[in-house]
DNA sequence: CCTCTTCTCCACCCGCGGGTCCAGGTGCGG
DNA sequence: CCGCACCTGGACCCGCGGGTGGAGAAGAGG
């Protein structure tokens, strides 16, 4: 992994502290995000714990450039702040976890472990904003899907909502059109759903599509 | 901790397993909501692992109520669906994590770990969904309408994206239905538009629905 | 006055959507 | 072994959706 913090004074203890830990490797500390880039490009790296505010080059700046140029390196922003800008930025970016910097040793070690694993790791004030932001831009939760749907009825549904025909899905799920007609039948009846507009509506609103 | 499922098969296992890891005891195995309530008013528990799709009360409701009666409770959700309903409803609910049926033992025992620390660790499929949807709220729609559609086509075209067939569009607007068919045809050339799904797609992210 | 736009309406055609009924194959649990 | 859930497939029917072509009335503006 790569430490990265502008202030020598948090990024060396840092390094060295997380160093000791078992299952985790210091390759590099970097002092802002040109040097985050360099270090990645140097070896492999699968986990870059990151400060935000940086010179030169910012924790999101670089973050972003990470997700779209070594898509298989996770990032886990540690920063003071958590304000939304910053929270949505890093995410938005491609971030997979995000700590303030009241977090401890045991938080942070867990949080780096859990992103090399595909896992994403939140303070929970980070949580709580993020999720206040999100059912803010959602009033109407509508009405939830039935779960008893079939995995391959709900795929039927999301395909529906991408606005796809009957023979465009039948395509892209390798089955015939009579079998797509008979999943879009069941589904029809157990959702309640009464035609094809009334679907794309249903899973654009329940996140399928 | 209590481990929560309505699958014997799977609730005993993963209850046996999560028992063997160090630092965790589980003190009750519930098949349902209100099994999990019981167990949390028995003694002091400090992470329950919850499926969402379970008689009696559901997952969503459960974590409901221990957020409002047992806030100190922290709730780790562990299902086999991520759709949108499923992951905004648990964690607004005021779930502290959540988790595929997909993960690993290694990833719900550092999942219950976080949030027992006051964490929160999500799928990274499920961080992809919360963010597209924060993402998909924030900004303006992807293609816009074009311009010079009159208003009398902006008007068919939101009640299309209601999910109204063109009788009921013609009933609303006091005209006959081959009047429908005539400004659905021409919003369709303007805007671009392919067929019925499509226009309530476009509807939806226009805003007129 | 004439033109252009917009809204209104009609007739025709046909392809896809949706309902209905039926049925074979598979994997899983009792 | 049998039942059940799920995915798969086929046949038929009919109604709505969508395309095409045409047409008349009303208002705006040159």
């Amino acid at each position: 992994m790569v430490v990265a913090d502008d202030q020598a004074a948090v990024r060396e203890p840092l390094a060295a502290v997380l160093a000791l830990a078992e299952g985790i490797e210091v390759v590099a500390a970097a002092a802002n995000g040109t040097e985050v880039l360099a270090a990645v490009a140097a070896g492999p790296v699968d986990v870059v714990l990151m400060d935000l505010r940086m010179p030169v080059m910012d924790g999101i700046e670089t973050t972003r450039r990470l997700a779209g140029e070594h898509p298989e390196v996770a990032v886990v922003v540690l920063t003071t702040f958590a304000d939304d800008d910053s929270i949505l930025g890093a995410l938005g970016a491609g971030a997979r976890g995000y700590l303030t910097k009241n977090a401890g040793r045991q938080d942070i070690t867990r949080a780096i472990r859990a992103a090399a694993a595909g896992q994403s790791v939140l303070d929970r004030e980070v949580q709580d904003r993020l999720l206040a932001t999100v059912r803010f831009k959602t009033p109407a939760p509508a009405q939830p899907l039935p779960e008893d749907l079939t995995p391959r009825e709900r795929e039927v549904l999301a395909l529906i909502g991408q606005g796809l025909p009957n023979r465009g899905i039948a395509e892209r799920l390798f089955i015939s059109e009579a079998t797509v007609k008979t999943h879009i039948n069941n589904l029809f009846a157990k959702a309640g759903i009464r035609d094809r507009p009334d679907a794309v509506r249903r899973a654009i609103a329940s996140g399928l599509a």
